[in-house]
DNA sequence: AATACAATTCATGTATACAAAATGCAAATG
DNA sequence: CATTTGCATTTTGTATACATGAATTGTATT
C-alpha cells in the first residue's frame, strides 16, 4: 500500500518537525496521500517513529500552505483538489510566470544566460530518453533558472509553491510524447525572448506555456474525476 | 436565531493555537513586536496564559508565512524587514493587483460594482475625518471588494498576505494628508476602468497605485533605518 | 586585570499524560 | 421499525515532563 512507503529520511540533520513536514508534503504532492485522506496523528507518529508533537507542528505548516484542511475537533485531512482550485492556482501562476520572464529580461546575468541555454539543450536531450522523471527534472531545472534570475526571493518562494501544487498532474502531461516538440519550441521562444531582453515577448511566451499546461492538466483532472 | 448564537459560540471556541496565531500575527504586523525581537515560548505562554504547545504551533505557521525566522536551537525571532524584502513583496503585489483588476473587469457582479462605488465614496468620506484608522479601514474595504470580485480564492489569500506585510508602513503613508487627493483620484480611475470593463486601464491604474505606495513605504523605511 | 574553564541556568526539541469532544454502536423506547 | 439514549472508543486539544544544546556567570589561574 502507498502508506507503507512513507519513510523518514534520517540522514537529514533537521528538526523532526521539518523532516516530517517534508515527508508529508512530498507524499501529498506526489499523490501518495490522496485528497480526502485523513491524517491521524497517532497513526502517523507510529508510522514515522516519532511522537505526536513533530507531527502536529508539521501539520500546522501544511495547513497554512493549503495542502491539508483542518476540521475542528476532527483533525487534518489532505485537501481536496477541484477543477476550480487548480484553475485558480494556474491563473495566479500565469501572472507570476509572466512577471518572472519580464524580470529575468532585466536582471539575468551572463552566467545565468549560459545556464539557461544549457538547460534548454538539456531538456531537448531529456525528451529523447522518453523517461518522464528525467524530462520533469530538466523542465524544473529550466524554470528554476528563470525564476532565480529575477533575484526576488519572495517571488521564487511563491512560484515554486504554486508549481508544486500541480506535480501530480504535470507528470501525466509530460509523459505525453506528442507534446514534446511543442514544449521544446516554447522553451526556445522564451529563451530567445530573454536573450533579446524583450520583456513583452518573454511574458507572452510564458503565458502561452502556462495556458498549454492548463489544457493538459484540466483534461487530466477530468479523467481522474470521471474514474471516481 | 438559534443558529446565530451557535455561530458566535463557535467563534469563541477557536483552538488556542489560532487565537495565539492571530494575536502574534497582529502584534508583528502592527510593529508591537519588533523585527529581531526574540519569541520565547515560556515567556509568551505565561503572558498569554496558555501552555507552550499552542504557542509552538502558532509559531510554525508564522514561520511558513515568513513573519518569523527560526534559528536552530535558539528559537524564533520576528523576521527582519529590509528594503530589499519590501521591494520584493511590492514587486509581486504589483503584478497580482494588476491581475486582480483585470479579472475584476471580467467577473465583477452588478452588486459588487455597487459596493465598489460605495467604497469609493466611503474612502473619500473617511479622508475627511482625518482619522488614520478609519481611512485605513476604508482603503482595505475598497481593495477587498476588487480582490473578492476575482472569484479566485488562492489569489485572495496571496494578495491579502502580501498586503499585510506592509501594514506597519502603510499606516504612516495614510497619515500623510497631502496624499489624500491623489489616493481618491487613483481609486476613481480604478473604479471607472472596471466599470468600463477596460482591463488594460484597470491593470495600469492598479500598478500606478502600488508604485506610489512603494515610494512612500520606501521613504518610510529609510527613515526608520536612519533612526537606528 | 584578563582569560580559560567549569558549573549552572535557560530555552528549545521531543515525548508523554490528561481532558474534552466526536464518533460508532448497541440497547432501550416510542 | 425508526429514533433516541447511553456507553465505550477514538482522536484531537492542551499541559507538563524530560533531555539536550547553548549561553552565561562565576571562579580560579596566570
Amino acid at each position: 500500500m502507498a502508506k507503507d512507503q512513507l519513510q523518514v529520511n534520517m540522514d537529514e540533520f533537521l528538526p523532526l518537525r521539518d523532516v516530517v513536514f517534508n515527508t508529508l508534503r512530498k507524499a501529498i504532492l506526489t499523490g501518495e496521500l490522496k485528497p480526502g485522506e485523513r491524517l491521524m496523528e497517532i497513526h502517523l507518529a507510529a508510522r514515522l517513529g516519532v511522537s505526536r508533537t513533530p507531527i502536529r507542528e508539521a501539520i500546522r505548516k501544511l495547513e497554512l500552505e493549503g495542502l491539508v484542511t483542518m476540521i475542528p475537533r476532527r483533525g487534518a485531512e489532505v485537501a481536496q483538489i477541484t477543477e476550480k482550485s487548480l484553475k485558480d492556482v494556474l491563473e495566479v501562476r500565469r501572472a507570476l510566470d509572466a512577471l518572472c520572464a519580464e524580470l529575468a529580461c532585466d536582471r539575468i546575468s551572463e552566467e545565468e544566460m549560459g545556464q539557461l541555454r544549457e538547460a534548454c539543450a538539456g531538456f531537448e536531450e531529456a525528451t529523447k530518453t522518453k523517461d518522464a522523471t528525467m524530462i520533469a527534472k530538466a523542465d524544473v531545472a529550466l524554470h528554476d533558472i528563470i525564476v532565480a534570475a529575477t533575484g526576488n526571493r519572495r517571488l521564487v518562494q511563491l512560484v515554486n509553491n504554486l508549481a508544486e501544487q500541480m506535480y501530480r498532474y504535470r507528470f501525466e502531461y509530460i509523459k505525453d510524447e506528442s507534446q514534446h516538440e511543442r514544449l521544446i519550441e516554447e522553451h526556445r521562444i522564451i529563451y530567445e525572448s530573454i536573450l533579446r531582453k524583450d520583456r513583452q515577448a518573454a511574458a507572452a511566451a510564458a503565458k502561452v506555456h502556462i495556458d498549454n499546461q492548463e489544457k493538459s492538466v484540466m483534461q487530466q483532472i477530468r479523467l481522474d474525476n470521471g474514474q471516481k
